[in-house]
DNA sequence: TCGGGGACTTGGAGCGTTCCAGGCCTCAAA
DNA sequence: TTTGAGGCCTGGAACGCTCCAAGTCCCCGA
């Protein structure tokens, strides 16, 4: 009585309803939409057409529920600004899916907020957790972590003894982006820097390398806060007409796009005067045809990763950390150039 | 047997756990944890606690079954790369969240994935459906719609009898542009057009604001096709030696960046020689400090007004459709200046 | 003293699935 | 003819919550 036969009844048809037009019962419906083995031929068409008609669809809670599993992965996003979050997510979404899984996203505005953005996704029962990008530390991100498993990528917080890592060797990038600027005859050298771990990690990489190179010297490090403001402040900084410098490693392709504006008011000309290098590769390297000399962290292999590692975590949420770099490349634009002695 | 009292078994703690733990019936517990009255004192926080000593977390599947309310919404994106999307995500959460909803993300990736995408959140049974920006026409879509309450924010389509549509004018937005123009002595006037109704709105309010001045020999349009090489193929057309344009209105930014780009190689100075406008006001109109003149289209209001009007037609599916055009705003900058006469 | 009412509490019946322990056939071998 | 095996199918017990009808107290007024 709940519900009629035809679509007159106004909720969706469930599995019963399926049954009761194809002439079976409830549990054989389900195992043929389940796609299993062990139903007559004509049982499963039958089943088949019946849902076809009734235009039935799993209730996903109540799956849920007796399966005690979701097969819903949650991810949680720092700042969907970063361009290359796109690159990113597609990879992730991609390799999910290939395992059967579904990606819910949720960005994460702020310390606040992450409370509520978390309790979604736990109260989803979601049955692992990715944490794209380095996140803001949030006590309740930690709590959560122990009971979900959770791998991060591109980014190297939280730093949990049961999360997974996969992102970029942000050290031997930088690092590589110093040799770049060497092999081009500068010495003068300066990094405008971030603030992070992983922005941490990209100075000790641009250090290492000045100090390979015996430009110890040299060594000129500006911190921006990760605005915009904060940016372009570090490029003033740098810009000062005493001791300019003639290379700048820039922390990613947003501060290196700025920096390069600035450049162009004082009237300098990139790479003639100035030789930018950013980090990322994200398609604002490739804005406007600016062409800007970066390094890739190739998102592809990454997502892919992060996720193989959260499906071994989800079969065995005791296993021991694992940390995956993956090697950056070169990507030579026209923004460096050799320097002019 | 199957939980022990402390942290000891394996699976998450349930409603029962915490009633044993605070002695009372579980549904005392549930009314408690629903912050609903009529319990007494002593009990509420002797609930409270079991439940906060225990990490107990409500199980969505659960009470989305018992309650036949999943309090969830899904929002299909058409493209993450669009910059605006950004703002209008962040408007509609947080109108969402005061209505005790929670919002789950998932990008369309091209029409052949809309299923799969689409099909995770009707077995999710999420309450409602938002649409932000311009989807491909999907006929999975088209009938989904007519069983979920739907709403499309910031696009035209699809255009069906029960979605409610909200967004900017396109039309009065282009228009208003080209007064602008006019104004700061401008006449020959063209326009970088894209593909789609929202685009054809615009180059409609292009027409018509150029007929109303009396400039109808100098319209001029160019078709792109939304990709970068499709943006700078028109822009090298629209600014060929010969009858060149002394002012040009893109379909958005991006294309506006691209135009500028192209003009700087040529040796045009924007906005002495050339003057641009672009469309959205996405964050690339502020980047490193181009300061675009554009068009604002408030996404703020426009995330809110189509979280009201999602909750309208969860209330009411069977209502009438609406369609609410929000009046963009000009944005003048440092990219549109006195023409050259 | 009794009755009534209000404040608080509880058991149990769902919600829509999955999964498991059988049950009913039919057919082949003993 | 009996027995066993195997293919196919079914009812019912979970899963963890909400909601409702039906208590149980306790206190106050008649």
């Amino acid at each position: 009585m709940s519900t009629s036969s035809d679509t007159g009844g106004r909720s969706r048809p469930t599995i019963v309803d399926v049954a009761q037009r194809a002439g079976v019962s409830k549990s054989l419906v389900s195992l043929v939409l389940r796609g299993q083995p062990g139903a007559s031929e004509s049982n499963r068409t039958a089943v088949l057409r019946a849902a076809e008609e009734l235009g039935y669809r799993a209730n996903a809670a109540a799956r849920s529920l007796a399966q005690q599993r979701t097969h819903t992965v949650g991810a949680v996003l720092s700042d969907l600004r970063n361009p290359w979050f796109i690159d990113l997510l597609a990879a992730v979404r991609a390799e999910l899916t290939a395992h059967g899984l579904t990606l819910f996203l949720s960005e994460d505005f702020g310390m606040d907020r992450d409370a509520s953005v978390l309790d979604a996704f736990i109260e989803a029962r979601v049955d692992g957790l990715l944490c794209l990008g380095t996140l803001p530390p949030a006590q309740h991100l930690l709590s959560t972590a122990r009971t979900l498993p959770t791998v991060v990528a591109a980014g190297r917080e939280p730093d949990l003894p049961n999360v997974d890592v996969v992102t970029g060797d942000d050290r031997s990038g930088a690092a590589r982006a110093v040799d770049h600027l060497v092999e081009l005859g500068h010495r003068r050298i300066a990094h405008l820097a971030g603030t992070g771990r992983a922005a941490d990690l990209r100075t000790d990489g641009y250090r290492d390398a000045m100090r390979r190179h015996g430009l110890d010297e040299y060594i000129r490090v500006e911190v921006s806060d990760r605005s915009e403001p904060g940016d372009h402040l570090a490029a003033v900084a740098l810009l000062q007409p005493d001791d300019r410098p003639t290379a700048i490693l820039a922390n990613n392709d947003y501060a290196a796009v700025i920096t390069m504006s600035h450049a162009k008011q004082l009237g300098l000309d990139v790479p003639h005067d100035l030789s930018v290098v950013g980090y990322d590769n994200s398609y604002l390297a490739r804005l406007g045809y600016i062409g800007l000399t970066t390094l890739d962290n190739n998102y592809a292999d990454m997502g892919r990763l992060a996720v193989q590692r959260l499906l071994a975590r989800i079969a065995d949420p005791q296993s021991a950390r694992t940390v995956s770099l993956l090697d950056p490349e070169l990507k030579v634009g026209s923004t460096s150039g050799n320097a002019e002695h």
